[in-house]
DNA sequence: ACAGTCGCAGAAATCGTTTTCCGACAGGTG
DNA sequence: CACCTGTCGGAAAACGATTTCTGCGACTGT
C-alpha cells in the first residue's frame, strides 16, 4: 500500500510528466515554484515513496554501503559499526550487513555478494587478513572501502582507520615492570590479525626495550572462542616459572582468560597482574577492576563513517588516507599492587610458584 | 570490473538471446541442454553477476530482509540478530539493517525507509513497544513480519518470537523464598516493554502465591542506559527496610546495578542477592558468579529467521504464528547463601515487616 | 498428407526511475 | 523584425534484468 504510488500516479495527479516529477522532487535546476508545489503536493496526498530498486538501478550506484564483519555478536565490533550506521544513515545511505562467520574463506563469498549488491562503499572489519584473496577483491571491485582496524592498503580507493595498540601496550608494560614484573605474558587473538600483530610488536619490543626475559612459551595465540582462548590460556599460566602479570588481547580471550585463572585459583591482582585490551563492562566491575587499553569505539566508527562519505564522494580521485586513533591505558586494581608470585616477596613467592607448577 | 558484464554480454557470447541467457540460469523448464550449457560457459568466462537491482526491480521484490532494532550495541540482540542472518542469508537473503538507537520516535521512520528499500521480510526488535504507531505501520505495509520478543499482534503476516520469561522468573522467586528471602526487589527496563512486562508480571504474581510483602519501591523501572538503571538501583537499594535479594532485567541494567552495589559497598551473595536475566559473560566471570535466567539466543535467532522464511513464502496466506522458547533458571553463587540482611535476626524482621506495610 | 501439440528460443514489453533530447515560449538585443 | 539566450517541461531513451508473446520446426495421430 504504501509503496504502491508509481512517479506515474504522481505526475498524473499532478498533471504533469513523470520526468518533471523526478525533476522537482530532485531539486534540479529550472524548475518553476509553481510547478514544484504541484508536484510535492501530489506527492504527499498520495503518500508516495520513491521505489528505491529503480531509483538505484538508473542512477547506477544503490545507496547502500556493504559492513563485513566476522561477527557482528561482539560488543566491540557492534558499538563500532552501530555508530558508522548512525553516520552513514544520516546521509541517506543504507547499511547491507553481511557476516562471515569468523571464516576467513567466507570473506570472499560474502564481498562478491556485496559487489552483485552494487553497493557503493565497503567497511571490512573481515575474518582474516593479510595477503589474502580478499584484499584482492577489494582492490579490484573499485568500490571505496574503508578497512577498520586491519592492515592499511596501497590501494586509492581503500582506506584505514586504525588504533594506536602499540603505544598503549608499551605503557603497559612499563607499568608493569615499575610494579616489579619480569614474567609479563601475552596472550593475543590470531597471528595474522592485525590488531594482534600490532600489541605484539609493541609487547616485544617493550620487553627488550626494558630488558625483560623474552620466554617464547609466555607469548601465545588462540582464535576468537572463549574455549580456544581458556585453553591457551591455561597452557601459559602453567609454564615454569609462571607469569606473573598477564596482556590479554580482546574480549572474547579475556573471558576465557578468566575462566583459566578461576580453574587455577589464582586471584587476580594477588595472584597475577591483569591487563585487558578492550574495555568492556567485565572489565570495570570484575572484582578486582581490571586495568584496560581504551579506545573511544563511537569516534572509531563515525571517523570510518567520515572517511567512507568522503571516498564515496570524490570517487576514483584522490589517494588513499590512513587515520590512527589513540588509546589510552586506564590504571585499576588489577595491576596495582605487586602480586605474591614476585620474587620480591621470597618465600611466599616460592610457595606460590611451586604450587603452581604442581597445577 | 566484476559487476561489469551483463547479461547482453553473456547473451553475445553465447550467441544467443538475453532472454534466453534468463531462462538458461533460473533453471527455466523447456531450455535444452546444450542451450544451457553454452550460457553457462559464457557466464563463467565472464565472471557474469547478475544486476541486484535490475533483478529485484523486475522481480517486484528485493530479496532483503528489514532488521529493524534498537540497537545493535548490546550482545543479547546482536546474537540473535547473527543467528538470524546466518539463517536468512543461507536461502539468499541480505539482510538490510536499520537502527532506531533506542528512539521510539525514530522507529516510524526507519520502517519507512525500509518499506522504501522493498524489503521482503521485516525483522523488528525496535526500541518502543504497545500501542505505538510502528505497530499501526507495520500492519499496514503488509510485509511478512517477526517480532522479537514483542507483543504478538493479531495481524496474519505478522507472527513472533518470545521468550518464556514468566516461568523462570517464578522459579527465582521460589528458589529466593526457599532461601529466606522476603524482601525480593525487582529492577526492569522500561515498564511498556514486553520482556520487562512479562517479567514484571510474574514477579508480581509469584510474590502474591508465596505471600510475600509487595512494595512498590521495591520495583524500579529504568531505560536502557547504564546510567539510568545504577540511578534507579541506588534508590531501590536504599529503600527501608533495603531489599535482600534483587531480580534485575537485562545486561546493561544488570551493569548500572552491580555499579550501585558496589558503590553502597553490597557484596553479592553476602549482602544481598542477586539474580539476572540474561547470561552473558559478566555473569559467569563475577566473582561470586551470578545467578542468571538463560535462554538460547542463536535458536531464538533462528527460530525467527524460519518463521520469516515460512511467511514470505507462503506470501499473505495462512495465519499468524506465535512461538514461545523456554528460559532457564542456572543457580550460581550469587543465590547461594542466604545474605547478612535477611531477618533471620528476628527482632530486624518484625521491624522490616512493620516498615513494609507502612510503606 | 494434414491439422494439432509441444519444445525451444528470439523479439519485444515491462518494472519505476532518471536523464537526455528537443521544442516552446519569453524577453532582451541589433 | 529577425535573432539569440535562457527557462521550462513533455516525450522518449536509457538502466539490466524477467516475462510475455510469438513463431518456427519437429513430432504425433488419424
Amino acid at each position: 500500500m504504501a509503496s504502491k504510488a508509481t512517479i506515474h500516479d504522481v505526475a498524473q495527479q499532478a498533471q504533469v510528466s513523470a520526468g518533471s516529477v523526478s525533476r522537482a522532487l530532485n531539486n534540479y535546476p529550472h524548475v518553476s515554484e509553481e510547478l514544484k508545489n504541484r508536484v510535492l503536493a501530489a506527492a504527499v496526498a498520495l503518500d508516495y515513496q520513491p521505489a528505491y530498486l529503480a531509483h538505484g538501478l538508473r542512477r547506477g550506484r544503490s545507496n547502500s554501503v556493504g559492513f563485513l564483519v566476522g561477527t557482528i555478536a561482539n560488543p566491540v565490533i557492534s558499538t563500532i559499526f552501530e555508530a558508522a550506521a548512525e553516520a552513514l544513515s544520516t546521509e541517506g545511505f543504507t547499511i547491507t550487513l553481511v557476516s562471515s562467520r569468523n571464516q576467513a574463506e567466507l570473506d570472499v563469498a560474502c564481498l562478491r555478494l556485496l559487489a552483485s549488491r552494487q553497493v557503493s562503499g565497503l567497511m571490512v572489519s573481515s575474518a582474516a587478513e593479510a595477503p589474502e584473496p580478499a584484499r584482492e577483491l577489494i582492490a579490484e571491485l573499485g568500490i571505496p572501502t574503508v578497512l577498520l582496524d586491519r592492515e592499511a592498503s596501497a590501494e586509492a580507493h581503500v582506506h584505514a582507520v586504525q588504533s594506536d595498540h602499540a603505544s598503549s601496550i608499551k605503557e603497559a608494560v612499563a607499568h608493569l615492570t615499575e610494579q616489579g614484573h619480569r614474567q609479563v605474558a601475552f596472550l593475543g587473538g590470531p597471528a595474522d590479525f592485525y590488531p594482534t600483530r600490532q600489541r605484539y610488536a609493541a609487547y616485544r619490543d617493550a620487553l627488550r626495550a626494558l630488558d625483560l626475559p623474552r620466554r617464547r612459551e609466555l607469548c601465545r595465540f588462540t582464535s576468537f572462542t572463549e574455549r580456544a582462548a581458556y585453553a591457551e590460556a591455561l597452557l601459559l599460566l602453567r609454564s615454569a616459572p609462571p607469569p606473573s602479570a598477564l596482556i590479554v588481547a580482546g574480549n572474547i580471550i579475556l573471558a576465557g582468560a578468566l575462566m583459566a585463572l578461576q580453574d587455577l585459583s589464582l586471584v587476580v591482582g594477588r595472584d597475577i597482574a591483569l591487563v585487558a585490551c578492550d574495555d568492556i563492562h567485565l572489565t570495570r566491575l570484575y572484582r578486582p577492576p581490571i586495568t584496560a587499553i581504551r579506545r573511544d569505539l563511537k569516534l572509531l566508527g563515525a571517523t570510518a563513517a567520515r572517511l567512507l562519505l568522503q571516498g564515496m564522494q570524490e570517487g576514483a580521485g584522490a589517494a588513499e588516507r590512513v587515520i590512527t586513533l589513540p588509546t589510552e591505558l586506564t590504571l585499576r586494581e588489577s595491576t596495582q599492587y605487586a602480586p605474591t608470585r614476585l620474587p620480591s616477596a621470597p618465600a611466599g613467592g616460592e610457595e606460590f610458584a611451586g604450587v603452581a607448577l604442581a597445577r
